[in-house]
DNA sequence: ATCGATTTGTCCGTATGTATT
DNA sequence: AAATACATACGGACAAATCGA
């Protein structure tokens, strides 16, 4: 119950009410919660109250609303899964080498002129043009991945007419006799953009783990800068020296 | 000036209008913005929808709030500073090479059984001992990582006796002939825990970037076991390959 | 050091809209 | 179509922190 002369406001109180039903499985894992009347009524303060209190839960992670419905306790954090990367990694190869069930889709791509920071990290002149591919990866049928890989379209002639038939990045490269390898990661932390929390799933109040890649083809050209981001709470991305 | 017929929610008018207004020079950083009353007046919305909107502002970080003061104009976010990890790294040798000013200090340490993590990690037995070092690392006197370093008490007998007189990390491998590589390192995304918040001064909200790291000593045994905690608003990590 | 004005924080009440069941 | 649940918006009141006269 709500203790209204202990100076500790009433919506913080009950934030910590609905985390110890959670904690002690009254609430558990995907069940629905009161709605804001009832808790309303049922410890005597005002709805905005209520709404303040499951807000900031919601902001947490510890629950989620959906509007018609209701709110709902979270799932609580799995075990990550630690995906290797190397110089040469091809990512479905890797996740049934670890056991699960990859799955890999291009959601969008469009020929461009290279973004600044793209013709920069490529070494490309100013104007000169790029793939730019979004792609999520999959683990088991849960979003573990958003990429968007930008390709130099001057080493890729001709790519546009099949890149609908896409299977795999490897499988682009194969086409053109590439191999490329990766010369250069950079590891960021950092909440989705929204393109990224749509694609992923998540709330945009989930950390991401972002990595920036170049890759370079076998005759030393860079040919490749991605940036993928990896949702926090399922994936960790590890290198072996 | 608020649109009442568009169907966009006032809040979310009203944010778009102040961000406008940061962006074009009008508000510029550090300053205060309008009171709520004022806002609330001048755009003829209620204090609640005003409050809503900055509410949203300061959780994105683009403003903040002091309670009788008022509410300001946060800083842009800064340029985040590349910390190139290396399998023989030397934090304050690789800040000074990249001309910013190095600074590390040994918060605590002491003498434990060796975590079930950590055991794991370096292939101890249960019941081995370790040193538990805190490290806080800033650059330019802002904070930037925080580690906690795990040290195989077999392999550096004695130490206890003069780790007070820590200058840096190489220095005690120096002491003991050792000069060890990082085998293995995992990056992940998360929140800070309260400690790690602490010491890198940051609010508990915003992401940090974890590596942990395996090290080896030249004769093939594993040494250190370390989580770095960097805070995502000032540092990223990169590796070359 | 005090007081009053200002500003944000918390809380209550009410009404209407929109999505879901 | 009706009931339910969350979303937005308006109104008022008092508390707590800050600042300047």
């Amino acid at each position: 119950m709500i203790e209204r002369e202990s100076g500790i406001p009433y919506y913080w109180q009950l934030m910590e009410i609905i985390r110890r039903q959670i904690v002690n499985g009254r609430l558990k894992e995907g069940q629905r919660i009161p709605s804001e009347i009832e808790l309303s009524s049922a410890y005597r303060v005002n709805r905005h109250t209520v709404r303040q209190a499951i807000g900031e839960l919601c902001r947490s992670g510890e629950l989620y609303k959906q509007r018609g419905r209701g709110t709902f306790v979270a799932k609580p954090p799995v075990d990550l899964f630690e995906y290797r990367l190397s110089p040469k990694t091809s990512f479905t190869d890797d996740i049934r080498e670890a056991g699960k069930t990859p799955d890999s889709r291009l959601l969008a791509w469009r020929e461009v002129t290279a973004p600044v920071h793209v013709a920069e990290a490529l070494g490309l002149a100013a104007d000169e043009r790029v793939f730019a591919l979004d792609i999520r990866r999959l683990v088991n049928r849960q979003p573990f991945l958003f990429s968007k890989v930008f390709l130099s379209a001057a080493r890729l002639p001709g790519l546009a007419g099949f890149i609908d038939k896409f299977r795999s990045l490897p499988a682009i490269y194969d086409a053109y006799g590439l191999s490329p390898r990766r010369v250069k990661s950079v590891f960021r932390a950092s909440f989705p953009e929204q393109e990224e929390a749509v694609a992923l799933d998540i709330p945009g109040n989930l950390p991401v783990l972002k990595v920036e890649s170049v890759l370079k083809s076998q005759d030393g050209v860079l040919i490749e800068y991605s940036v993928s981001c990896y949702r926090s709470d399922f994936a960790k991305v590890s290198i072996d020296w």
